[in-house]
DNA sequence: CACGCGTGGGG
DNA sequence: TCCCCAAGCGT
């Protein structure tokens, strides 16, 4: 690369950023607990949905000792409807490493950092570059995006070894002033102008150094292996109910929706019907149900799965049994609070509907 | 290294 | 309606 080439990109990138950066709750200072807190939400998830979250977050836990010493259902309550919870339940956990195993900072040293729990390269680089202004790389998909059209490079940014490069480069053209904001830059840069689709290219403040601009390529780039298509199920999820309790499920530590209160749910082997599995359960677990009727269904779109969901009301005789160890009583009063997906929400919806 | 892990928005 | 995604990480 030359050297009139990364200078280009430093002194426009950053005279871009001055005019145009956007005004983020998370960039009104540098405290290094707000800029951890929002990159984590952040991951995989647009500015505009994290903003309310992240006002609402701050406002429950405004410090990492606040976080570290909350109980663990108000933490993933704040989550609701965010999406990726193992990300909530990693950051609680850091939090409570950080002040009670560690000095109650956050390390601002690259080894330490990445010992916490969901912190990975990209959210280290990040916060030690924007909170604690060091000169390493943070590459995210933005940022693989606008290097492989500022360097036409048509490896596949799925891959490691794409990422490796990338970050070498990042760092040959980062300054060794404001490299926060250079990083900064460089996302805002992908979020606004270099988009994955239609990139605004007449308003680029590099692109005159844009080898797929010259080339005419920039509609082409970034290459990315296509994802394999969603799984579909169909599941069964059911409303037990005794006067004015209901049943919730704590889902398993691991996996889909870790952690969080719903409704039990079921999945239907192909061919079955969904009340042969309700009523086979019942029967097996001793479960004295009176009646099963079927509210209606719903779809709901994971990332990497596809569920048709019926929803069913079973009303029980009694609550004098044995309950698998997951599941408890709660009251339906408390229903909104204790179910902590959006795809518990659908169900509800779908609840309310007249028969 | 491939896979699992949510959700809502835009073209 | 459908498809692509959006500031990734843990295993």
């Amino acid at each position: 690369m030359s050297e009139e080439k990364r200078h280009t990109i430093q002194t426009q990138l950053l005279a871009w950023y001055g005019q145009n950066k956007r005004d983020l709750p998370w960039r009104k200072n540098k405290d290094p607990y707000r800029i951890w807190v929002s990159e984590i939400m952040l991951q995989q998830t647009r500015v505009d949905t994290v903003i309310p979250y992240f006002e609402r977050f701050m406002k429950l836990f405004p410090t990492v000792e606040d976080l570290a010493n909350a109980p663990e259902e108000q933490v993933l309550k704040a989550w609701e409807g965010l999406g990726y919870y193992s990300r909530v339940r990693n950051l609680h956990q850091a939090a409570k490493q950080i002040v009670h195993e560690g000095d109650g900072k956050i390390p601002s040293d690259k080894k330490s950092i990445l010992k916490l729990k969901g912190i990975g390269t990209y959210t280290a680089g990040a916060v030690l570059s924007i909170a604690f202004d060091q000169k390493i790389p943070a590459v995210d998909g933005n940022v693989m995006r606008v290097f492989s059209r500022l360097f036409a490079i048509e490896e596949d940014i799925a891959s490691g070894t794409t990422r490796k490069k990338m970050e070498s480069l990042v760092e040959r053209v980062m300054p060794e002033e404001a490299p926060g904001d250079f990083n900064q830059a460089l996302m805002d840069l992908g979020a606004t102008i270099c988009t994955p689709v239609s990139p605004g290219c007449l308003l680029c403040p590099v692109r005159s150094v844009c080898e797929a601009y010259e080339k005419g390529m920039e509609e082409q780039l970034p290459v990315k292996k296509k994802a394999k298509p969603p799984v579909q199920q169909e599941m069964v999820m059911v409303f037990f109910q005794h006067q004015n309790l209901f049943i919730g499920e704590k889902r398993p530590e691991q996996g889909l929706l870790a952690g969080l209160w719903g409704l039990p749910t079921f999945e239907i082997p192909k061919g079955d019907h969904h009340l042969t599995i309700i009523e086979k359960f019942c029967k097996e677990n001793r479960i004295p149900a009176l009646n099963y009727i079927i509210k209606g269904e719903f779809q709901h779109v994971f990332s990497h799965r596809h569920w048709k969901v019926t929803v069913v009301e079973v009303e029980l005789k009694n609550t004098g049994f044995d309950l698998p160890t997951s599941w408890s009583w709660l009251e339906k009063e408390k229903r909104e609070e204790k179910t902590w997906a959006n795809v518990y929400h659908k169900a509800f919806k779908t609840e309310r509907k007249k028969v």
